[in-house]
DNA sequence: GTCTATACGCCGATAGAC
DNA sequence: GTCTATCGGCGTATAGAC
């Protein structure tokens, strides 16, 4: 009987390799982010994000999430948060949209090659998978700022003085074309390369001649 | 009795506004395309389909697909097939790659504006979603005529001459991220306005100078 | 041959007891 | 936190009505 239950706790013991802590919300977050990035939202279950986390059952997961909607939820709002966060930083650092939009593209190669589920959430999700109806593209932050940083740009003389909308078509077309193709390994990864090749090209299609 | 008979064949000639025919295969595709691109895949369930094409029983839609998966790949071969003819056609009758790219760029944009449902399941549709594997890029024949459009158009001295698939990112990027807005409504829709500005604006990054 | 009614099996999400 | 139970929805199979 002692011995029974010494082995029970001996095993539990392994189980927990995680030191102490039983499991955070960010962890949650983090799993999912990768299965619905490889999978889709729809081709993971609870059950694969339980895995991920190594609990024993679905209903763990409810403590910080009530459904799997929410998950996604919390998923695209904090990607969007940040991703916001760091055009705001961007900005702060440069003075001119070339420079602000030189970095904007470095971040999102370099989250290319060591995040890639991020930027397959943030540019390739569709919204209306776990959203009832998709949020237009005015209401999210980050657009927006990006959108700004064109504005701005046609405005000080750097930038074609043509619509702010089409210009960001323009520009970002190209990028995430590319991010698009890197993620589908349809071009090869020698990023150093493409990085200013296609930085070039992008901001040749919108910048005052 | 005769005349209650008399009055059935009355009846069913009525339902069959349709000439004669009950359902027609392509019916069922053509509903099911409608729904894919509106809600996709698995927001889509055959009681969707059977109440699009007014049947009573999902069991009426296997005299044509065995499966629901099956429906999705029939769809996605006959658009990309249709699409694949069309490049063949556009091929034929014009010589310059800046022409059959013109053409090809006519022909999306006459799409979105006819047939949105085409281009949102041509362009934005996770293939992931209803083939095991999803195919890479380069065992579909329309995007390989298309980079061959490219690749003729480099060494005739049209085109730069830098790799066939980084042209091809680049052009299409503007293009298909065009098209994105136009079906989200984030862009106005004065088509004749934007077809020949985008178009230069696309070709201009992979026209030699 | 064309469609309906019905039933089966499955899986996923969720709630409640322990 | 885990386990068990429930519930609903979906895709699919079958048998039969017209």
């Amino acid at each position: 009987m002692e011995q029974e239950l010494a082995i029970e706790l001996e095993q539990e013991k392994e189980q927990e390799q995680t030191p102490a802590k039983a499991l955070s919300q960010d962890e949650v977050l983090q799993a999912a982010l990768k299965l619905f990035a490889q999978k889709g939202y729809y081709n993971t279950s609870l059950i694969d994000i339980k895995d991920a986390v190594g609990l024993k059952s679905t209903s763990g997961l409810q403590q910080f999430f009530k459904t799997k909607q929410a998950i996604a939820v919390a998923l695209h709002e904090q990607i969007l948060d940040s991703f916001s966060i760091s055009i705001d930083d961007i900005r702060r650092r440069n003075r001119k949209a070339s420079e602000q939009l030189r970095e904007v593209v470095d971040l999102l190669f370099k989250l290319t090659e060591e995040a890639p589920e991020i930027i397959q959430f943030l540019l390739f999700i569709k919204t209306s998978d776990f959203l009832p109806e998709p949020k237009p593209l005015f209401d999210i932050a980050a657009f927006n700022k990006l959108r700004r940083i064109i504005q701005v740009g046609i405005k000080e003389g750097e930038i074609k003085n043509i619509d702010a909308l089409l210009a960001y078509n323009y520009f970002f077309g190209i990028i995430q074309h590319t991010l698009s193709m890197l993620l589908n390994d349809s071009l090869p990864h020698c990023k150093d390369n493409y990085q200013t090749q296609v930085w070039l090209v992008a901001w040749g299609t919108i910048a005052k001649k």
